[in-house]
DNA sequence: AGCATATTTGAACAAGTTGACAAGAACTTT
DNA sequence: AAAGTTCTTGTCAACTTGTTCAAATATGCT
């Protein structure tokens, strides 16, 4: 039987006062090694790091990482289980808002925010921007179908979503909805992920970086696409 | 000095009646190749592919794709410059009929085609569907950004399609041009990479698989979002 | 203090990685 | 048919990979 990891932490809140004692407390230093897993795994991708670079920027050695977080793919799903929660709530409270307003056209405006504004704010929030490329590259990546981490953390959230619009817009069928939603996090995503193309294509005029700017732009764009966006019925 | 690869090939169209020998010729070889690669690339991306993986699909000895492609990038980049002038050309005769159209409504729909339609049938011929998947991991990861393949191959056509929008839509700002262009790529990869979330959100009632739906309902969605999605003016 | 548990460490492991080489087979050209 | 490319092959060395081990150290509790 192999030696299982320290999965759970009692996480005593001791005193600090001896913070600058050789040894930080340990949830110290498990908070260290999430930090430097976040960061590498947003630059590199689950594949393209090892875990031995993650040891080295976190300064630990390598054994650590293992003891802590028992493998590399349970470092990599502590990343989600850590951030995850943040975005999902402030998601929910935007469908919340939403819910009561009367008229259809803010309506639906306030629905489009409420999945747009927490990822686009969190990817500009210098601490976190690293978990919203992680989160971008995990969508894409067809090895996440076997890790299952956006299934399990993100799913919930999103027939949340689909139903809130639904309500919203009742005349529309359930396939215009789901592809405006699906549309919805195609946009979302792509900026999050992006690598300085967009600045790039548009001379620095567009920034992903411009919370506000961005925001108001992207929303406008796919409140439009959800009110006014019908396809044509068929024969 | 290293020996270099052999990246131009002189591609005799030698005789193929031999077809059965032995060996089956190079350039065949090479294109069997090619294939694996771009399947498991597609499957497990750049980094999550060992070159033996490759060659044990191909059924060929791992030294041989070394010959023909000089490294495992070299192989990556060659299918790009494999794929890429195909939907660049279809999205370049795209946009030279949405030039001639006079109606602004029709003009933009066309753009809108001219850009996701290419790739979205590329999606879903099955041959290719592999290459799909390939661009949609490559804009959403940072690496890519040294490989620079996608600058290389594809801003050139960027360009062009924010012009058309420019000239179709004069009344409206550099920023809104650009962000809508951007969130038109944004859904198009969204789906394209697509690792059957959307089906399963929906119950099934969505699949990338099926080209016209998803063209006819990924186009209105983008029209609407272009044609009205403005952002109300500042201040 | 002293004992038990939690944490940290460096070293080692087996498995798999890439790129290279020299030798051989096949095809072209002479 | 001989010579010269071009193409194919098995094997190799040097190196990473994720993970585990036994020993060392720190910490918390009575």
């Amino acid at each position: 039987m192999t030696k299982m990891a320290r999965s759970e932490k009692s996480e005593p809140d001791h005193k600090v006062g001896v913070a600058d004692a050789p040894h930080r407390s340990a949830a110290a230093t498990r908070a260290r090694i999430l930090e430097s897993a976040e960061a590498e795994f947003a630059d590199h991708g689950f594949d393209g790091v090892s875990v031995r670079q993650i040891a080295l920027r976190a300064e630990v050695p390598v054994a650590l990482i293992n003891y802590h977080y028992g493998s590399k793919e349970g470092l990599y799903r502590a990343i989600f289980e850590m951030r995850a929660p943040m975005i999902v709530d402030q998601r929910l409270a935007g469908l919340r808002l939403a819910e009561m307003e009367p008229d259809q056209e803010r309506k639906v405006e306030m629905i489009v925010k409420a999945v747009l504004v927490p990822n686009l704010h969190m990817r500009s929030a210098e601490k976190n921007s690293s978990y919203a490329r992680i989160l971008a590259r995990e969508v894409s990546d067809p090895k996440s179908h076997d890790r299952k981490v956006i299934q399990e953390f993100f799913d919930p959230i999103a027939y949340k979503v689909t139903e809130a619009l639904q309500k919203a817009m009742p005349d529309r069928t359930i396939e215009e909805i789901h592809w405006g939603y699906q549309a919805m996090l195609g946009v979302m995503v792509y900026t999050m992920a992006d690598t300085g193309r967009i600045s790039r294509l548009s001379g620095g005029r567009c920034d992903p970086e411009e919370e506000m700017a961005t925001s108001t732009h992207l929303v406008a764009l796919m409140k439009a696409a959800l009110l006014y966006g019908r396809v044509p019925k068929k024969e």
